[in-house]
DNA sequence: TTTAGCACTCACATAACACAAGTGCTAAGG
DNA sequence: CCTTAGCACTTGTGTTATGTGAGTGCTAAA
């Protein structure tokens, strides 16, 4: 599909003019505003063509024009001037994110909020992953009382999971130490295959020598095995949904918020990217909630960490070129803020 | 304010059908529809009666009538006919108590959960507290790594609170072993004031032989130790609010979620009581967002445990002798259930 | 004290109308 | 051949008038 210039700056103009007010496009606006000296009838004329190509569309039969996705689609690709993030944006990230943090998580978390603070709209974030198979890196169990446990997990990625469970009665606490040991010299150092493979064969035939049904131990280490391997995400902003979200349509507004809800979906979603700033426009996204949606989508690079993901969400009436900007922006500050991170307290 | 009887059956007629369709409620209607034969005439009169003693409320000069927030109170204190859990419900409060779990919180969260689905409004609970003062039974630093520590701190109602920390590079592995021995032994077993007069007095001093600047340590304890004495509380059902609050007004609704946010605002008006069950309407929660709302309370008796409060927040027009019931059932059984759950897991 | 009757009020729905913004089309001009 | 002025046409929006129905307060009689 290709257009003339002049199409080009037509189309652009009604992206741009709609994003800002959310209002449909009319011939007569363009022409005293665009760059050109063209009569509005020109503009018709032109219009009718980009609506044939169906990159816009009328509201009713004799109302300004409004974009399509596919208008959205290839104003993103061919016709977006960048907008680089301003000073003061760029000033509240670097703030933000020089504080004082205690887990890599809390940084990932913290970012959905700035994130979202800064474009006004949803943001979600994905802690770095490692591609390689996740290894344990140490596997503890302490005893806080002889009937209550905690486990504590550590992959090689450095996330730290825990989990408390009870232990029936049954239990002296004598045999609770005996297990302890037990699992600690089994299972520390192992790579996660290995521990679930020790979990169903070896360990279990081992428990019973002090406990009779082990089975309440060994679901627990599943949970939080399970818990660790799961990518967590953070939300930010959540509620801003409601500012752009028609909102007399209260059930798609909770169908939403219960789809962010499930870590499998939102996943779903944000992942499989093309290049560092993707973005996916309405149906793009792939559910049919989403079809007034539009999701900016950006990769970090934390070095030792892995690689990760941040995203907004808005309405696909959205400022694409500002949030495209911050976006950026951030996936490159995130990194460099995780990098030095890594190099504070796990390089040594 | 002494009402006669035909005025008592009138307003609990006005409040029972306003409650149920949220229709202005007419003359004529009731006069169709009451125990007693009378005209429409008649009760037109009695209505004037207790318009007078600001009991009901027009919303236009020849509107049907419609409760105020003292009518609801003189309903709720006089009028109201209980109206017991039924059968089904009272089974779905059975059922998902009795499952497994393995930290009390997470009976108290699940709570939530049923309570704002079998109300459809928006549930709150809070775990129960001891009265007296809180101990510190177990106090624990677990090494993960040479950069990394978990404390881990068990208090006497047998909650536990983990925190992860990291130590700068400054610090080697041997000095760490020494702090962790030493204020495993030094805290261990103390109360919590005692533990808080220690860390800032005695051991700072201690430490300072292992490392130099122990401040971070200690602020991580304090971390610790606020996040075990907070009321924490769990929230079940927030968007249901989106069901019966006025839509338009996002932003109220974004002040009433952020509200929800924040632990110290909600325990403010959960709290004080008068007895098992009580009614808070409109302006009398005492904050100006919530005057169209009303929130029903209840506190349950969790022997060891303590006493918590379960609450329900929806509209000022709510059923409330339906949702009476349900409160007055579920803090019955949820009580139950914390006192097995002690006798099964703590008591030996 | 109750009630039938009636005039009155007000929200709500409907229709009629003008208006503004925008369109498509046509015909003339560069 | 592209551009544009002009014009008829469409549609959303806002205003006004008008009728209807549910409800009220008041009065006068039972």
């Amino acid at each position: 599909m290709e257009l003339s210039k002049r199409e080009k700056i037509i189309l652009r103009a009604i992206v741009n003019h709609y994003t800002k007010d959310g209002l449909p496009v009319g011939s007569k606006l363009l022409a005293n505003q665009l760059p050109m000296r063209v009569s509005s009838a020109t503009i018709r004329n032109e219009m009718v063509y980009l609506e044939s190509l169906n990159l816009i569309n009328k509201t009713h039969s004799s109302s300004g024009r409004v974009p399509t996705i596919k208008g959205y689609r290839y104003y993103v690709d061919h016709l977006i001037q960048p907008n680089p993030i301003n000073k003061n944006d760029e000033d509240i990230i670097q703030k933000t994110l020089n504080g004082n943090f205690s887990k890599m998580d809390e940084i990932v978390k913290k970012s959905a909020n700035i994130l979202s603070d800064l474009t006004h709209y949803t943001a979600l974030t994905l802690r770095p992953e490692q591609n390689n198979v996740r290894h344990l890196k140490g596997f503890r169990l302490v005893a806080l009382s002889n009937y209550q446990v905690m486990a504590i997990l550590v992959t090689d990625n450095n996330e730290v999971q825990n989990q408390i469970f009870n232990i029936s009665k049954s239990i002296s606490g004598d045999q609770l130490e005996a297990v302890v040991r037990l699992i600690n010299d089994k299972l520390t150092g192992m790579s996660i295959p290995d521990v679930i493979k020790k979990l169903q064969t070896e360990i279990p035939a081992e428990i019973t020598k002090y406990i009779h049904t082990p089975s309440g131990f060994l679901s627990t280490f599943n949970d939080v095995l399970d818990k660790a391997a799961r990518n967590q995400f953070y939300i930010g902003g959540e509620l801003n949904l409601l500012n752009f979200t028609d909102s007399s349509n209260t059930k798609e507004l909770k169908s939403i918020y219960s789809l962010l809800d499930k870590t499998d979906d939102v996943s779903k979603f944000i992942d499989n990217h093309d290049g560092p700033v993707s973005v996916k426009i309405g149906n793009e996204i792939r559910n049919h909630l989403f079809n007034h949606y539009s999701l900016i989508t950006g990769t970090y690079d934390a070095g030792q960490f892995g690689k990760g993901i941040i995203a907004v969400l808005g309405p696909t009436r959205m400022p694409y070129s500002k949030v495209i900007g911050i976006v950026s922006a951030f996936r490159e500050e995130l990194a460099k803020k995780l990098i030095t991170y890594y190099n504070n307290y796990y390089h040594r």
